[in-house]
RNA sequence: GCCCGGAUGGUGGAAUGGUAGACACGAGGGACUUAAAAUCCCUUGGCCAUUGCGGCUGUGUGGGUUCAAGUCCCACUCCGGGUACCA
């Protein structure tokens, strides 16, 4: 009986759907082990060979704890709301659900095929009401919500609301970005729109006035991470900055925990100090700068308060509420013309153009600590968004400023001895401060770390500023000008204030339309639903949520997906916690990471979940690129040339489909077959193939390089497919897909067959195995166990194909032997396993069985070679009795008669011992 | 510019400071076969010597530490990723 593949693949597959081997309940009497893969986007094109790499990586961490006894959460659901689906509605009036709903139904099909234990009863998607409510429900619990800065947590806005009848804003405990001042009693003067404004600075889900990344081309609003070097991520089209009302969510005031907590999660140090940098902490301080001849101050950050002696003019961003108050009657005209400029400029436009640009306000400021008159300017290399929207320039040691002085002819002072000015600006961080003493405070010979503690001690004395901490994170833009995302569960009322709409009416349903597009008076789409109102008339928030809604708690959702009464239980989620392994890309760095944990922070806060770290552990896979095949045709003709004589000819390279390559050679007939203009085509041929030539790109349609991992289920099976994903390299690194190698992989399942099959007969004995067979297995043992602990899945690969070619030679063919190496290789093949498993006479599948422990004693051997090393090299080798002590060693290994040959009459000198391995004689 | 990675045969990749190149692909040779496929065996970093068992060299470059360096330290080159007027 042969390997066959398709037939066990089939059956088991069969077999674990009808007996739900994969189904996962809550069980205190186990431990639980929750392993994610970040769930997928259902594309139209299905998936391709990359997909799987994390999928297959974690299916062999959940098939291998659970051998362990853990009970395993390991579910699988869809990121369903998204562009693509909604740009295809708007080509072809195809509703993105049916879309949506086709696409997933071909995912499912093809990981079906790879042979996942995920938990199918589990899943979730993000566009079903039944999950959206509770995407919709956190939403409304944001909005009810502000960012208490002493409780570090977020708390109900009613007890800010409390706090504000007492004292008014006076030392007002909540996170903000629009501070403003009044009294207890102007607070209960307000009339409730005003109060209601007023709080809409402090809710965690607010209605702000921000600048937004303004993608005309999709019609909507992007966040930060959706825009990369001035164009979206999707689609690459041209992003702006515009000034818009927009839902927000206050991730900015969470910044200080998002930094903190990185260090109690073990995720890869590349991608926490990707965050880092996005989080952005930065120390400094804040300080006050009187503008001469008004009642105005300044205020600016700074991280180098000890230059505050290099200070020669001040900055402003052109958005700045300042520039109205320095701005005089004689340079009103100027600067208007510049802030006109300005705004026109595209955020791509300001990039592209490093030309130092601003204009002078015609007013000065008064450094507090020389007292001397500086020039205020405004210049778009100063952003509104950061600090306070103004600085105190330093041209000697800031480039910026170096920059803008040379331009419009400023003063340079030097200020770190040593510093050469002449020639660019000094923006080290060290040295020793020189021209920065006078009878207030004295820098002068202080290094520039003691100047910087120096001076801010200082300027708190002095009262002109104070020690400031500032992050450079945003907070994240909410809304989306969009149909096929999450509704608001807003309202709006008579005075055209957003109102939460009742818990009760969850989930808002997403209303049907007739296009997909904006609506003529440029609304967005869901301008066009009928009744989009509440049950009294008020209208619905337009808008819908962006793609990380969905995406942010998904994994709490599987711990208790068809729970209506809430997110999930207490009870489910005490059970599962967190996610003990999470696999994915490192695109997801700086969008969904991040606001994944802010969400579970905002639900930790209210205890409805008891972990503040979603993510325990986070394994990031490479990607796959596609390996692209070129024939060569000669030019003006139909003749190509094999990949090593092409040089002899004039030749055009083409794509060609690389399924219809093998191993580089061209199929000649599926060639001519692939396009019409072909079907004529004539070949120079080398050794009797056409070899194609190659290049590592993107995995693409329109490079013909797409390889769909059901073609290679089809060909190979998908236990071969899952072990030459594993065997092709670390899953951490990216690497192409070649399918080259893929036949030893294949080659080796046949073997383990082999050892279990001949021809027809099953030949497993229940003899006692031999000595060498036993350590053969338990070497295999330790090493599998360890790797898949590590992730080095490729090793483990490695070394099953060792151990079966050592228990061929050997001619093994014992239950002892064979029995635990059908368990150990579970994991990675588990269709085959389950076959091996089966014939040898077990009734219960092959994932309920123990994973084996090696048998140390196996292992230990009676001898131990010792390689002797004379001048550097390998002389000879000397066998011991295990646990020969090393000075016996030394003098086995100096009897020996090699060592009079290569010391030819040289005393050693020094005689190193390393113990199992070798001696080292230096002469 | 800044911050992270990385560089090992023809290829993908192995190597707790201890005989570099595991394992696999590819290539070459052989066995079995009328033949092919499949399977099995041998060789395979480079150079030299192959009627001898060997010698030299070798992990991006240049230094250093060490009895011993792909691995640790310093300087540099190149490649990949992230990020950027963040004061």
């Amino acid at each position: 009986m042969d390997y066959n593949y398709r037939e066990i693949e089939q059956r088991w597959q069969a077999y674990w759907r009808s007996h739900h081997t994969y189904r996962t309940s809550i069980d205190p009497s186990r431990p639980k082990y929750y392993v994610l893969d970040m769930f997928p986007y259902p594309s139209g094109a299905g998936l391709h060979v990359g997909h799987p790499l994390g999928y297959i990586a974690s299916d062999i961490y959940s098939r291998y704890k659970r051998l362990q006894g853990f009970n395993v959460l390991h579910p699988m659901g869809y990121d369903a709301y998204g562009l693509p689906a909604e740009q295809y509605a708007i080509q072809t009036g195809q509703h993105p659900e049916v879309t949506t709903t086709q696409n997933i139904a071909r995912y499912r099909e093809q990981l079906d095929k790879i042979g996942f234990c995920y938990d199918w009863e589990r899943e979730v998607r993000t566009c079903d009401p039944a999950y959206y409510k509770w995407t919709q429900w956190a939403f409304l619990k944001m909005f009810k919500s502000y960012y208490d800065t002493v409780q570090d947590k977020a708390r109900p806005i009613e007890e800010l609301v409390a706090y504000f009848e007492a004292h008014g804003s006076q030392d007002c405990p909540a996170h903000t970005s629009t501070p403003q001042e009044f009294t207890a009693e102007q607070w209960r003067a307000m009339s409730k729109c005003e109060k209601n404004d007023v709080l809409m600075n402090y809710r965690i889900a607010y209605r702000g006035n921000t600048m937004v990344n303004w993608c005309a081309k999709l019609g909507t609003v992007l966040a930060n991470d959706e825009v990369s070097e001035g164009v979206s991520i999707r689609g690459g089209y041209p992003v702006e900055q515009k000034m818009m009302s927009q839902w927000c969510l206050r991730v900015s005031a969470y910044a200080p925990r998002l930094l903190r907590d990185l260090d109690t999660i073990a995720w890869s140090e590349s991608i926490k100090e990707t965050q880092r940098n996005w989080i952005g902490y930065s120390e400094g301080a804040e300080m006050t700068f009187p503008v001469a001849g008004s009642d105005a101050e300044l205020l600016i950050f700074t991280t180098r308060a000890d230059t505050i002696f290099g200070v020669t003019f001040m900055v402003l961003a052109p958005e700045s509420d300042y520039v109205d108050v320095v701005t005089t009657p004689a340079q009103r005209a100027a600067v208007e013309a510049y802030l006109d400029e300005v705004k026109h400029k595209t955020e791509r436009e300001r990039m592209i153009d490093k030309r130092v640009s601003g204009v002078f306000s015609g007013s000065y400021a008064i450094n507090p600590v020389t007292g001397k008159e500086i020039p205020i300017y405004i210049s778009d290399y100063v952003l509104a968004g950061y600090g306070t929207g103004a600085i105190m320039a330093v041209p000697a040691h800031d480039s910026r400023d170096y920059a803008f002085a040379r331009h419009f002819d400023l003063p340079i002072i030097p200020l770190i001895e040593g510093a050469d000015v002449s020639q660019e600006s000094f923006d080290a961080k060290e040295g020793i401060m020189m021209n920065s003493s006078n009878e207030r405070l004295q820098l002068n010979g202080l290094q520039v770390k003691e100047a910087i503690a120096r001076t801010k001690e200082y300027i708190a004395e002095a009262g002109i500023g104070h020690v400031k901490v500032n992050y450079r994170l945003r907070d994240a833009i909410f809304s989306r000008q969009r149909y096929w995302g999450e509704p608001f569960p807003i309202y709006y009322d008579e005075d055209g204030q957003p109102q939460p709409l009742d818990e009760n009416l969850l989930p808002l349903q997403l209303p049907e339309v007739d296009k997909f597009l904006p609506t003529e008076d440029g609304e967005p789409p869901l301008g066009r639903a009928q009744n989009w109102t509440t049950a009294d008339g008020h209208p619905l928030e337009l808008c819908t949520m962006p793609g990380f809604a969905g995406s942010s708690a998904y994994y709490l959702r599987y711990m208790d997906p068809r729970n209506d009464e809430a997110l999930v239980s207490r009870e489910a989620n005490e059970y599962w916690r967190q996610v003990d392994l999470y696999v994915g890309g490192t695109e997801h760095a700086t969008g969904h990471l991040i606001y994944s944990r802010f969400w579970n922070k905002f639900l930790y806060d209210y205890c409805y979940v008891c972990e503040a770290e979603p993510f325990k552990k986070l394994i990031n896979q490479g990607m796959i690129q596609g390996r692209s095949n070129f024939v060569y045709r000669i030019k003006d003709t139909n003749t190509f040339v094999s990949y090593n004589l092409k040089d002899k000819y004039d030749v055009t390279p083409i794509h060609v489909d690389v399924n219809i390559v093998s191993a580089d050679a061209l199929d000649l007939d599926k060639f001519r077959a692939w396009r019409p203009e072909f079907a004529t085509a004539e070949f120079i041929l080398e050794n009797g193939k056409y070899i194609c030539g190659w290049a590592i790109e993107k995995m693409s349609k329109s490079m013909f390089n797409v390889v769909n991992p059901d073609d290679i289920v089809e060909r190979y099976g998908a236990d071969t497919l899952r072990l030459y994903e594993m065997f092709l390299g670390p899953v951490e690194a990216s690497k192409p897909w070649d399918t080259n190698g893929i036949d030893g992989v294949n080659r080796f399942l046949k073997r383990l067959w082999a050892l279990f099959y001949s021809r027809d007969e099953f030949v497993v004995s229940d003899d006692k195995a031999s000595a060498d067979a036993l350590k053969s297995a338990h070497k295999l043992i330790k090493k599998v166990t360890a790797d898949i602990e590590a992730f080095s899945y490729n090793t483990s690969v490695a070394a099953f194909m060792i151990c079966v070619n050592e228990l061929t030679t050997l001619k093994c063919h014992n239950r002892e032997v064979l029995e635990p190496i059908v368990v150990l290789i579970a994991p990675f093949a588990p269709h085959i396993a389950e076959e091996l498993w089966h014939a040898l006479g077990h009734d219960t599948t092959v994932c309920d069985a123990q994973w084996p422990v090696c048998n140390e004693d196996y292992l230990v051997e009676s001898t131990v070679k010792y390689t002797v090393m004379i001048k550097g090299r390998p002389r000879y080798n000397i066998e011991v009795p295990a646990d020969t002590p090393s000075d016996q060693v030394q003098a086995i290994a100096l009897a020996h008669e090699g060592a009079a040959k290569w010391l030819e009459g040289n005393a050693p000198k020094k005689v190193i011992v390393v113990p199992n391995k070798l001696v080292n004689i230096v002469i």
